[in-house]
DNA sequence: ATACTGCACGACCGGTCGTACTATTTAATG
DNA sequence: CATTAAATAGTACGACCGGTCGTGCAGTAT
């Protein structure tokens, strides 16, 4: 017999899988993904380790999970918030300041999930490393669209070379991420705000048009 | 009576020590700090695990001792050839040149190890992340005294915001160095110089005089 | 020759890691 | 109510961790 949709034990095991990779996505912000381990894990949920290591089969497999999870709670703060403004650059200012936003109230006590992550990953080639270039590629793709978007619509020039400016706003912000968490030094975020709204206004066709859209909420 | 300055012994001891603390900073540039373990390190070297922990007796010693190397080395590989060049501006653009060769060429395999190092500490207080933290506060210092080496000799406008200069210039090197790593991509040194180049030339009180001496060496 | 010093060694400690295998509990179904 | 399947608990394992200890040995000083 098949599972039913509505099977309780289903979901009271999809629940406890939810809480096990919310938890882990949390410390291993802090601890790294490698870091993070299962016994540690499963005393902090009071479950048992091998009740935790059941839902996953493998750390690595937790590790991914734990990325997922990361992910959705990236879009959640950072990239839904910001669809509700108009595509192009405002909506680009949206998304840097949900970004500022996500870091500095620091939605994963360690701060950006996949700053910290992929530092610990990139020199180590195997599926975490990909997963985690996946979801960098994403989010530059997120972007990169945003300028194109400004593009088409005439709020920047036809010319502005999208990528380049992309690579610029997100070392704004991923740096303040760091010299915050390193330093305990929050005017890092805000060097990254006056960095990036001078970026946008450089860029835009009619900054004083723009100048007034870039205000802080 | 004391050790003679000339001691075969502590000589010995000490090119073992200096071989340790090397492929210690290596290791952790890739395994991070927290990875690095002492049975591996020894494994690596070929010598007793006690052996190697006689040298610093606790783990945190060693890691201290890794981060007090990789300063070393990254003084003599990026701090010291720009040393040739004039203060300030050009100064400036020779220690950032040398910051993407040296990212750029692997001279820790995993990649800049103050990165890596910093992502893994910034949110665990203790002697490490302050040791990480002094590392990056003199290399901000060093930097930022370049631009106001510049003020000073007319190079750059007396109200130029050093700090924030500084801060834009180590974003995209950091970032440039993240993405490589992370994407296999060295186009992002390509984009960091760019952006570098046009920051610094904005920041220059005669642009066409300084820019034929930004020069790819 | 003898006493001393410092480095490196091998064996071993308690503890934790990821993982496997075997109950037991819980809930849906016939 | 009996059966079945899924979630969770319990237990044990081998490997490795950081760290301790006593010892051997080579270089130095007397």
């Amino acid at each position: 017999m098949s599972t039913s949709p509505t099977d309780g034990r289903v979901r009271k095991g999809d629940r406890t899988r939810q809480a096990i990779v919310r938890r882990a996505a949390d410390i291993a912000s802090v601890e790294g993904l490698e870091g993070l381990s299962i016994g540690r894990l499963a005393g902090d949920l009071e479950i048992s380790k091998s009740g935790v290591f059941a839902h996953f089969g493998s750390k690595e497999e937790l590790q991914l999970a734990a990325i997922g999870a990361a992910v959705d709670i990236y879009i959640e703060h950072v990239v839904t918030p910001a669809l509700a403004a108009p595509a192009g650059l405002i909506r680009l200012w949206r998304l840097t300041e949900g970004w500022i936003a996500y870091s500095r109230d620091r939605v994963f006590p360690g701060g950006c999930f996949f700053f910290n992550a992929s530092a610990e990953f990139d020199a180590r080639p195997g599926r975490v490393r990909d997963a985690l270039a996946g979801a960098w590629r994403g989010w530059r793709e997120l972007l990169t669209t945003e300028v194109e978007a400004a593009k088409a619509i005439g709020e920047a020039p036809a010319d502005l070379d999208a990528a380049q400016l992309v690579f610029e706003l997100i070392a704004f912000l991923e740096t303040a991420n760091g010299i915050s968490m390193l330093h305990d030094d929050t005017s890092a975020y805000t060097r990254a705000g006056a960095a990036i709204r001078t970026r946008l206004l450089d860029a835009a066709t009619d900054p004083t048009a723009l100048g007034p859209l870039l205000t802080d909420r």
